[in-house]
Formats: C-alpha cells, sequence, structure tokens
DNA sequence: GATGAATGAGTATTCATTCAT
DNA sequence: CATGAATGAATACTCATTCAT
C-alpha cells in the first residue's frame, strides 16, 4: 500500500498561511518568509514544497477559483423549476464576497492575468465553465417554460457582466443600507432580463 | 527668495515614469531605484518630491483616475439631443481601456482599496461624480423627450455597473471577433434600457 | 552703527533644536534633517550656520558645558563663610542633572572625547576651570580657619571625583528613597572630608 | 534532523567584530555592513544571527558587561585576609581600561540607558552584582578583624563611587605621570576608608 | 538670509533561493 | 521530512552635503 503522501495536504496547508498572509498584507507584501512564519516552520521548508514563489502565487489562485466556484454552486435541489431558477440567481447574486474571499487578494490575482498568459488561461477557463453552468440551467428553465428569453448564451453572459459589475461597484459602497439597496436593484434588473420578476 | 518651484512638474514626471515601470513590471515590482533609473535621475530625488513609496503611489492613483475622468468626459456638442446621448454611451463602452490606462496596473491600484480608506474614497468621489454626470445627461434627455425611464438615477446606476462588469469580463477574452461582439451586446443592453435601440 | 549679525542667535537656536532631538531621540539618532524640521526650516539653512554636522556637534557640546558651569557656580553671597562653603558643597552634590541637561545627551557627547582631540580638550578645560574654583574656595574657606585639610587641591579633586561618581552610580538607580539616601550618603562622606559635618 | 547549529559561536564572533568596529569608528557609526566586511561575509548573515540591529547592540552590552565582571573578579586566594582584601581593591582600582574596553564604546553604550529599560537594568544587576561581591569581601575581612568600619554596604557603596569617578575623571588626563598620582590617590582614599592604608 | 534641486553614499532590513546536514 | 547556514540582490528610506537662485 505504502505511505500516503503528505505532499499535497502540506501545499494546501502552506497556499492556505499564504492567502491569510495576503489578505493581512496585501498579496504583494505576502513573502514566503511570513508564510512560514505564521506556519512556525523554516521558510525553506516552504521552498520544499513550491519550488518558487511564483508556484505559491499560482496554487493560491487555483485556491481562489476553486472558492469561486462553491460561491457559484447551482445546488441542484428538488424544488420546483421555477423556484430552483430564482435560488440560483440569488445565490449568484448574494455571493458571499467578504467571508468567501479577501477582496483585496482577489483583485490583486485577477491583475495578474494581464502578465501571465497561465493565470490568465485558468480564469477564462473558469468564468467559460461558470457560464455554461448558468446556460444550462437556464435551458432547463426554459425547456419548463419557466422562462421566455431569445438567447439564452447571451442572457448568461448579460447576467454574469451584471454580478462582475456589481461587485466591482458595490465594493465602494459602504453605507449598509445604500449597499442593500443597490444590489437588489442589480438583482431585479436579472430577473427582468429572464422576465421572472 | 529661494529657488524656483520645480514640484509640480517634477512629480508628474515621476508619476509617468512610475506608471511606465508598473505597467512593465507590475504594480508590485514598481521601485523607486527602477523609477529614478527611468528618469536617469538618483533614488533620492524621487523620495524628495515624493516623500514615501505610498505617496507615490497615491500620486498613481490620481493619475489614473484623471485618465479615467478623460474616458467618461461627455463631450458637450451642438448635436441634436439624441446622437448626443448615442454617442455619450458609445464613448462609455468604447472605454479606451488599453490605449489610455494598463489593466494589470488598474486592478492592483483597485486592489488597494480594501486596505487603505484615502485610496477608497478616492475611487469612490470618482465614480460618484461620474454617475452623477451621466444622471444629468440622462435628464435633459428625458426633459426632451429623447428617452422615457422611469428611474434615471437608478438607470445611471445600471449602466455603469454594465461596463465595470464589461470590463472585467472582456479582460478574459483574447478572440478579437469574440471581443468585439460581446461588446455590442452589452452596449445595445444599455440602449435598451434606455429605450434607445 | 550697521546692522546686528544674527548669526549668533541663529546658531543658538539651532544648537538647542539639536539638542531637544537627541534628548528625544538620542545623540546618535539627530540628524540635521530632523533638527531643520524642529525649527520649521531648510536643512540646508542649518548647514548655512554650520558648516558641518561635526561643527554642530561641538556647539553642542559646547551648550552641555556651558550647562555644567552653571550647575557647579559656587555662588559668592555675602553670607559667613562656613555656611558658604556649605552651601557650595549642596549645590555641587544637588546637580539638577535631570532638569538641566539630558544625561543621555550627556554619555553620547562624553564619548566623543575619546576620538576627539578637541573635544577632550574641552572638557579637560572646564573640569580643571571647576576644580581650580572649588580650590580657591576651599583656601579661602582655610583662611578663615573654616576648614582644617592639608592638601586642598587634591581634597578638591576627590569632591569632583566623589560627584561625578555619583552621577555615574545614581543614574542607575530608579527608587526614589534609595536614589535620595545614597546621594546623602555621597555629600555626608564630602564634609567628613573637610570635617565639616 | 536538520543541520548543526553555528548560532552562538557565530553570534560570539561576530559581536565580536561589531566591537571591533565600534572602536574603530564608534558606536553611533558602526553599522551591519561593516560588521559583515569585517567578517568577509554578506551582511544579510548578520540579520540571520540578530535579527536587528537592536538586537546586536545588546549583544555588544551583554559582551562589555562580562569583560566588566571580568575586571572585578575578586580572585579567591590562599593569601591571608589583609593581603587578599588589599588586592581585591587594588584590581578594582587598576582596571585595566584601556586594554579590556574601549571607554568611548563604554560611554555610548550606558547612555543608552537612558533611553532603553532592559539596557538600563542589564547595568543595574551588574553593579549591584559587584557591590554585593564587595560587600561580602569587606564582611569577611571584618569577621576576621581586619578592617573595622560601621556600615559594610555603604562602604562598599562609596568605594565603587569612587571607582567609577575616577574612571570618568582620568580618562580625561593625558599626562602620565599625573594619571598615575591621581590613581593613586583615589586608591589612597578608598584604603583609607578602611583604616587599611 | 533662505529655499529648493540634486547627488551619492549609506542605512537597516527583507527577499527568494541554494545547499549542506 | 525538515532545519539552519549562507548568499546576493533588492527594498524603501536617510544622510550630509553642494549648488543654483
Amino acid at each position: 500500500m505504502g505511505r500516503k503522501s503528505l505532499k499535497p495536504l502540506r501545499q494546501k496547508e502552506i497556499v492556505k498561511a499564504f492567502y491569510k498572509v495576503a489578505r493581512r498584507e496585501g498579496l504583494e507584501n505576502a513573502s514566503i518568509a511570513k508564510v512560514a512564519a505564521v506556519l512556525k516552520v523554516n521558510p525553506s521548508l516552504v521552498i520544499h514544497y513550491f519550488e518558487t514563489k511564483q508556484d505559491l502565487i499560482l496554487g493560491l489562485i487555483e485556491y481562489t477559483l476553486e472558492q469561486y466556484r462553491l460561491i457559484y454552486n447551482p445546488q441542484n435541489g428538488t424544488t420546483d423549476p421555477k423556484t430552483r431558477l430564482r435560488k440560483i440567481i440569488s445565490n449568484l447574486f448574494s455571493r458571499e464576497w467578504n467571508n468567501l474571499f479577501d477582496d483585496g487578494v482577489f483583485f490583486s490575482c485577477y491583475a495578474l492575468i494581464f502578465r501571465n498568459r497561465t493565470i490568465k488561461v485558468h480564469y477564462k477557463n473558469l468564468h467559460d465553465h461558470l457560464r455554461r453552468m448558468l446556460t444550462e440551467a437556464l435551458m432547463e428553465a426554459k425547456a419548463n417554460g419557466v422562462i421566455n428569453v431569445k438567447d439564452v448564451e447571451n442572457t448568461a453572459d448579460m447576467i454574469f457582466v451584471l454580478i462582475e459589475g456589481a461587485y466591482y461597484y458595490l465594493s465602494l459602497v459602504t453605507n449598509q443600507a445604500d449597499y442593500k439597496r443597490r444590489l437588489a436593484l442589480y438583482e431585479r434588473h436579472a430577473l427582468m432580463m429572464l422576465n421572472l420578476t
């Protein structure tokens, strides 16, 4: 049977510590030494598991995207088609941003797509995947007569544009009431696009 | 009394050099020394004009937002109200992103709002200002019977959400045709919201 | 009549500011820039009055020694010889250390005598001068039959050794009661040397 | 597991090099880079062993106090009580200052007690320890009828005041003959205090 | 008499990384 | 599997100082 490798587990631990540091001090100030300090471990050990810092950042990004995937999880339930779609939309717009992934780290990571093809591709794949998932959900809803939209794919696209715009935009809003009001507005608009209001 | 002050000029020069370096190597890798090297000047001179690196970054952000303002410029022309509004929208969606400001630098800067109140306020003010400008343009158009929307302010808000979402989303699209098609889709949606298609 | 030069006044101002900084942050951390900041003046101006930093330190030392001189002032009064001598001794031992000159700065300055002849000579002259002054006071007291010591000069020497030793030693004592008790002990010993108890 | 630790050895090496530089150029001009240069080693290695410069200074001070302790060593011999006490006193007053520790560095270090509690405590402890040692030696001598003093502890205290005063005072004397004469005077006074002349 | 421009050397400290054990 | 030694380049920033105005 052999001994089970600790590598993936250790790597996950390290990535989490890296994320922790990045959240606290910003991605640009997160260093291998600080990660090692958090884990109470020798810096060399970090590099033992992630040959280079670049690899560590890649690990962090994969971790980000994993979290991202969780948020957009379409939760296939047993409810009727209409409520299920509504739930998906509501879930997409809730996007528990602050809880699941730090916004500063998120944007810092996203900024890397412009100088790193690999990272760009990762992000692209994730978003394509998410859009495809929503498209399918919409197609099913359409088949069930729940919604009636011409171009399902474009609609899914539009909805994601709305979500990302909202994410960006609402990050600037500190007033809680204002925040809620706007978020509701955006969601209502999405539902309107589906004639689901 | 004393020597003529070069401060504003020099500061602009330095900020531009800083931007240049940040664009080339990423904001996180842009250092005072590199800026000095670009300007063929001693690093301490950079510090002479911007006491700390933080100040320099703030300078860069102000510069960003200045550029931003230029893009969203509502260009008050002599044309009729309808074409003028159409031009504003078209202008907002064209957003000469790649030409006027580097996207990587932009997102890296934006990421700072989550750890720096001052920066956040700067961004907030800019966006509030822009939304106000669009709101006014819409109100004028409504007065002229060009458009017929219930809540002008919310509509302006929605349009900006669309724009920001598009910016984020399209940054991942490399295929030129795809890019154009989607951008057109988003703009059409905006015009639809104004019943201007 | 001509205009009175501001130079000596300005120099005094600067030395005082330098002392202020040195007291706050230690002599080793006191810089021309910080002095200028305290005076709300351009650093170049400081150097305009004290060509080099070394000169500024020399200015500070002269200032120290001036203060020193004040403490040891024998205050020629009209009182009878015995009480006058007692007063001198009491004054020497009181040495309002903490009030008149910062101890840290004092020792940092003193440390310089070992690498700078000029400074050493300054200190030497001051101490010789002070000892001479005390010697004279003792001679007068002896002439008046107030004291009866064999070698007046050696006694004066011894008293100063006592004072300096006390200064060094008591700097370590934080307990107030202990401090007072010891200081009294040292002074009593000095009076005993003069058979004046 | 892991590599053999050179820490204590290396740290001592580094402290010695630091002292060497401080003696040569003054404590205020002793830098990590210069220490590294002396050891023909990379500056970052110095920091590897002493996280901050402050730590390095603390290391130097501990080293100073160690040397100090050596000087005051009461050398428990087999000789008769009287000669033994005489030897202790003679040893205390000889204090091979210039040989064992540089005076400039000593006073620069001492100056730090006024801005650093830890350092102050270190010095305090050392002096308390030394005084206690002398007190014990005096008590033994008293028990043996060698000396006859009322308050042994106060006498020990006085003797150290004398020593420190002498150290300070004689640092200014360059004339060799004068130096010797005075030192003898101070020692004689100490012996007189013990009725041991 | 005073300011601001500019320099160049220097500071402590952090970085990612390599290698020996 | 993990530690500690060691490097070398880089970091932001401070320094004293000179010179032009």
